[in-house]
This record gives structure tokens, sequence and C-alpha cells, in this order.
RNA sequence: GCUCCGGUAGUUCAAUGGCCAGAACGCCGGGCUUUCAACUCGGAAAACCGGGUUCGAUUCCCGGUCGGAGCACCA
């Protein structure tokens, strides 16, 4: 039987760097064996799935050349390959249906208030959190009834509720095991009717002739209910595989907040497919030759499911960084323009309305942009010190503001752009300008320098390195709060 | 809390029931360079702990510990 993998992602917000892991790794699996390499979108959550989103998908997998032989941009023999089109199509429900009339699951009403009153008493009673089973003995014929007058209601799987389960995962040493008794009755059909991931992921593969799901380990918890599915709905269940998931540098998994996630990100910083991939083959994998730079292709060609280490790779942008200037150095010198120009492209967008007007010409671009590129800047001492102040008053201040930008980063989801950055300004000027009742000298002369004048100069010559510049704060926000904290740091060394 | 998974330098990955546990990134130092980068040479740096099996355990087994994941009408 010649193998058929697939990547399932749910098009919710941009497209994730654990997506090109995982499809890097069924693509090359597939192509080692002869196989085709699918994608599907699984979009049943209504209410966070995008359009957009799924097209971001499909972009991105094109610009990494993971190309999927079945998908739903590209087309196939077991299509459709995105789930809210099967629903339209009822693939789902009969199985439901199917497991009802067996015994194998059964109507519930309970409503989302009613289960929550539950999960809070468990919690409260520190008992393990799930479904208590309430309307598991329900007449099916009563049940079907009330459904049919319009009652909302989901259909739970039946879960065996003793003995024990017991499977091999390829890449484990001990085989999985698991209580049934720890195992919830899982809602399969939702009470809009749509199918919940696990019953439409494991039609779908059926369907599909899924022969092997390589998937990241969050799913191990619920393999036993998926093989249980398969068994139930008399499926020959595809072997299942869990390999680790990808960390931050404190080993969780990688999110966000810590980590450029989106490969969106990725392209728009200029990273080369070839790279981010073989940076991504690096975790998890290694090469049998021991290889550190490697194409898709090569790997493809040895590649092997059992080499995968199933510990959670740290994700080191560093590494990333090293990799990828290994093989930008090596593209032409065609090639590599063409990656300037796009790198340049982008950022002209964003700079060129505030720059503009200080311009005559287009080679003006290249000194009017320069701060905005810059690694660093190299401000003059005595630019630093706005009329009538000394160089303590400029240390000092310029210190605040470091201090005061670094926490504001590290806050919650800190935006970056002109109106944010001035709100967070001025909000602090207002509050250190107060002079308090009973102030001494020191603490008149300190509020008076939180005045914009003779602030916003020394910002614009401590973040630019220029007495002039684009409006402040629209130069702040392009410059980026970390390159402005480190040049922050940068002017107070100039002063001493 | 309950269940599951994992543990070799800071990070990623090797090899190995027995010789000095090997590489890459990062770090430190040297060379090249006006400088930086690249390149190059060198250096520091690792088997979570305890028990068992064995002549011998980093490797196999058990327990603990630490880390992670899952416990939704999300995927």
């Amino acid at each position: 039987m010649s193998v058929r993998v697939r990547i399932a992602p749910s098009p919710t917000g941009d497209p994730h760097v654990g997506t090109a892991y995982i499809g890097l790794i069924n693509y090359c699996f597939a192509k080692r064996h002869g196989g085709k390499f699918i994608l599907r979108v699984e979009d049943t959550d209504q209410t966070r799935c995008t359009p957009e989103s799924a097209q971001a998908i499909y972009a991105s997998l094109r610009w990494l050349g993971l190309n999927y032989d079945e998908g739903p941009d590209v087309g196939g023999d077991r299509g459709p390959y995105v789930q809210s089109e099967r629903v339209k199509l009822d693939l789902y429900r009969k199985f439901a249906e199917q497991l009802v009339d067996q015994g194998d699951a059964y109507y519930c009403f309970c409503s989302a208030r009613e289960l929550d009153v539950m999960r809070k008493r468990q919690q409260a009673n520190g008992e393990p959190i799930m479904y208590d089973r309430r309307h598991r003995g329900i007449d099916r014929n009563e049940a079907r009834e009330r459904a049919a007058k319009g009652e909302p209601y989901v259909v739970r799987m039946k879960a065996p509720l003793n003995g024990e389960f017991v499977y091999r995962d390829r890449l484990r040493k001990q085989p999985v095991v698991k209580g049934w008794k720890e195992i919830d009755d899982q809602v399969l059909l939702k009470s809009d009717g749509w199918p919940t991931y696990h019953l439409a992921a494991v039609v779908d593969d059926h369907l599909m002739g899924i022969t092997h799901v390589i998937r990241a380990e969050e799913w191990l918890n619920s393999l036993p209910k998926h093989i249980w599915l398969n068994e139930r709905l008399g499926f020959t269940a595809p072997e299942y595989v869990h390999v680790g998931l990808l960390r931050n540098a404190d080993k969780s998994k990688i999110s966000k907040r810590k980590n450029p996630t989106s490969l969106l990100w990725y392209r728009r910083q200029g990273f080369l497919p070839e790279a981010l991939l073989n940076f991504l083959a690096l975790l998890g994998h290694s090469h049998p030759e021991g290889k550190e730079k490697f194409s898709v292709e090569e790997l493809a060609a040895v590649f092997d499911l059992d080499r995968i280490n199933v510990a959670g790779p740290v994700f080191d942008l560093a590494k990333l960084r090293h990799l990828q200037g290994q093989w930008f150095r090596e593209l032409s010198a065609e090639r590599m323009k063409e990656e300037i120009h796009r790198a340049v492209d982008a950022r002209i967008d964003q700079l060129l309305p505030m720059l503009k007007e200080r311009m005559a010409c287009g080679g003006d671009y290249l000194t009017q942009v320069e701060p905005f590129y810059a690694d660093q800047v190299q401000p003059h001492a005595d630019d630093l010190i706005p009329k009538g102040w000394d160089k303590a008053d400029a240390t000092a201040v310029l210190a605040e503001v470091q201090k005061l930008v670094k926490s504001y980063l590290a806050g919650d989801n800190p935006v970056w752009d002109a109106p944010s950055v001035e709100t967070l300004l001025r909000e602090a000027m207002t509050e250190r300008s107060l002079v308090p009742e009973g102030a001494t000298d020191a603490q008149r002369k300190g509020a008076a320098l939180w005045q914009p004048k003779g602030l916003f100069m020394l910002l614009r010559v401590a973040a630019t390195g220029r007495k002039e510049s684009p409006p402040l704060f629209d130069t702040l926000a392009a410059i980026g709060g970390l390159k402005l904290v480190e040049r922050l740091g940068h002017a107070q060394l100039k002063l001493r």
C-alpha cells in the first residue's frame, strides 16, 4: 500500500512555524516512500477560522516549496480538502449516527452552563475534570424525538468504562498505556451540527486513505479516542506517530510571545525557504552523515522517521540566522539583488510617507533612511545635551526613558506604533513634570526636564544620531522598540 | 489535581554495554582584515539523582526528581 500522509492545519491566525515543521516531516516521509503528501484544512470551528488564514497557509507552504499533491487549491480525487465543505456534503453526521445506532455514542442535552457548573465543582473537589456521563443511559429514540423538536444536543462517544488501551508509537520506547476510565465521553458532533476535531479527523483520514498520521505530541493524549473511533467505525486505523513540540527557550510550547511563530514574519524578514527548512530539519532529526547544511531534496532522500528525536527541541533563532547566512552568501549576485530589493521595497512602503518631504531626488533616500537601517547611530555628545541641561540631566532622562520603554515592551502584547509611543511618552511626561508641594529645588529642576522642547530633541538625537528627522513619534515607531532601547543605552555611554 | 511524554555541553544533533562521549550554533582567545563580517586555528563547556541487572551502564530495568503536554460543543 502506498504511503499517504497529510498535514491538517486549522486556519486561525497566521500560518505557524509548527505547521511548517510537521509539514516538512510529512513531506519528506512521503517523498522518501514515493507516497503522497496532502493538505487538509480543518476549519470546523466556525467562530475562529477565516478564509484569509487558509489562503495564507497555501501561500506559505508554496513559498517554502512544501508542495502538496492533493489539497484545497490543487484538487485531488479524495476531496474536498476543506472540512467546512465536507460538512456541507454531510459527510460526518452519518458516522455519528452510525455510532449512535450501534450504541457507541449518544445524544447529550447538557447546556454549556450546566457543564461549566459541573467542571467548577469537580475542580473545587479536586476530582478529575470530565463529563459525568449523565445522559449516557438515555434512550436513543426518545433522544431523537427531543432533538427533532428542536432541543439542542451534541453527540458524545460512549467510551469504554474500564480496561486498558495499549498502543505502540514507533518513536517511543514504551508502549502507550492508558486506562479507559481516564477517558472522557468526548463530544463528536457539536450542537451546531458540525463535527469536532476528533470525529472529523478520523473520518477524513479514513476517507482520504491516510496511512500514517505524523503529528505533534499534543495529540498523544487523545490517541485512544482516535483509535477507538476507527475501530467502532470499522476503519483500518492509520499508524499514528507523535513528534515533539517546538519549544521556547524556557522549554514551554513555542508561542508568539516568546518567538516569531508566523511564517509570514520569516518571509517578510527575508529568510530563505531553503534556510528555514534546513533549520527546521535540524530540530528533532539528524542527517545520517552528520551533514548540517542540506536541501529538502537531500533530506527527503535519506529521511528516516525513526531518526526523529521526540524530546521537544528549543527553537534557537541564532542558529537559524547562522544557517541563513550560509545559504544567503551562496546566492548568485542576481538572486541576492532580488532579495535585497525585496527587503528594501518592504521597508520603503513604510518609511516613504514620512521621508518624502525631506527629499528632492531619489538618491536622497539613501541618506535619509540611514538611521532606520543602521545597527548603531553615532550621536555627538554635544547634541545630546539640550540647552539649559547638563550632562547628568541628559543621562538621567535617557535612563528613565529607556527603563520606561523596556518595561512597556515587556508588558502584555505591546503595540509599537506612533500613537502608542506618543501616549506612552506623553503620559510619562505629564506624570514626571508635576512639581509636588514643598518640592526641593532639585526636584523642581528634575521635573522641568520633562518638557517637550528639550526632551524631544534629546530623544531624536539619541534615536537617530541627528538633529533633524521626521516627526519624533513616527521615527521612534519606525526604528522599533528594541532598537530604541539599545540606542538609548548607547547615548548614555556617549555622554560618559 | 489527574493522565501521558521526555531528560547527552547554554542550544540543536551524534556515537557507544568497555579506549579520551563527537560535531554544529553560541561563548572565550589567536590569525587574516584599517575595522567589522566572512573565513580559519585553538579553548572552556555535557550523561538529572538513587537503586538494580552486568566483570563492566551514559547506554538495559525500576523508583524518584525536574521539564513539558493534555484534561473544551478549539484544533
